[in-house]
DNA sequence: GTGCATGTTACGAG
DNA sequence: ACTCGTAACATGCA
């Protein structure tokens, strides 16, 4: 459930539960002893890139949900679940997730202005970022949660595709005014993938993940993994400029 | 039943 | 020390 959109609409889903208390905690996730939770009051739900962020009045909890993780809010587990919340009569439950206790102030842990879904996100930021990597390709820049925090496969593959961009192409060989256009291709895709995936209907605006051909001359995609990632990428080499 | 996936990290080998 | 390949993760889906 992974792109940084996803981390929205779950934050959305788990409002109900801010300011309640939690009144029994358990599972099997490392790193966090779930008895520490008991009493404690869930006070802000707040997401940086892939990261869940449950703010409690002394400590955060972060949780990452992989590429397997699962949640499930008021509904049964078919397994005993990584974190199990309970507050009152109604539950949360994490399945194949890391969780991490983080006991510093939030502002001190994350840079805001990295997450593609902040209000504070910094475009000029992230492309000063990417011109000191002139020997990174496009493909895993797009990947790097340093540098695009809660960006994945699919918000690289369309992001690319839609700038007309390579995604072998290497970052110090693109024109800036590109690099411009392919930052504002990350942020209207993944509002657009907000925005259609809350009713599921994300796939009717993918244009070249999970595609067999280019839409716009009906050529077929290359369908291959790149960059040191070695995730798949969809690409066009008609419409896809390569900088390298 | 099989295979694949929106991710990341840990580990061993070289 | 660094970099690469591989596995692993108590899932969900087509």
């Amino acid at each position: 459930m992974p792109e940084g959109p996803n981390l929205i609409m779950l934050k959305e889903k788990l409002q109900p539960f801010k300011g309640r208390q939690v009144t029994a905690a358990n599972g099997y996730a490392k790193n966090v002893d779930p008895s520490m939770l008991n009493g404690n009051t869930l006070s802000d739900i707040k997401t940086w890139g892939k990261h869940l962020l449950l703010v409690f009045e002394d400590f955060s909890l972060r949780i990452h949900m992989g590429l397997f993780g699962s949640y499930k809010i008021n509904r049964p587990v078919k397994k005993n679940a990584a974190l199990h919340l309970q507050f009152g009569d109604e539950e949360i439950n994490f399945s194949i997730v890391k969780v991490q206790v983080i006991n510093q102030p939030l502002d001190e842990v994350y840079d805001w202005s990295a997450d593609i879904m902040s209000q504070k996100w910094d475009a000029d930021k992230a492309i000063q970022k990417l011109k000191e990597k002139p020997g990174l390709m496009i493909c895993d820049a797009l990947l790097d949660q340093g540098i695009f925090a809660g960006s994945g496969n699919i918000i690289k593959v369309e992001s690319l595709f839609r700038a007309g961009i390579h995604p072998e192409s290497l970052c110090g060989n693109i024109p800036a005014d590109k690099l411009k256009e392919l930052s504002n291709e990350v942020i209207a895709f993944s509002r657009e993938f907000l925005k259609y995936g809350k009713t599921h209907h994300l796939g009717d605006r993918l244009q070249a993940y999970g595609r067999e051909e280019c839409p716009r001359n009906h050529v077929a995609f290359h369908k291959r993994d790149t960059g040191k990632t070695k995730r798949l990428t969809f690409y066009c080499d008609i419409c896809q400029v390569l900088y390298s």
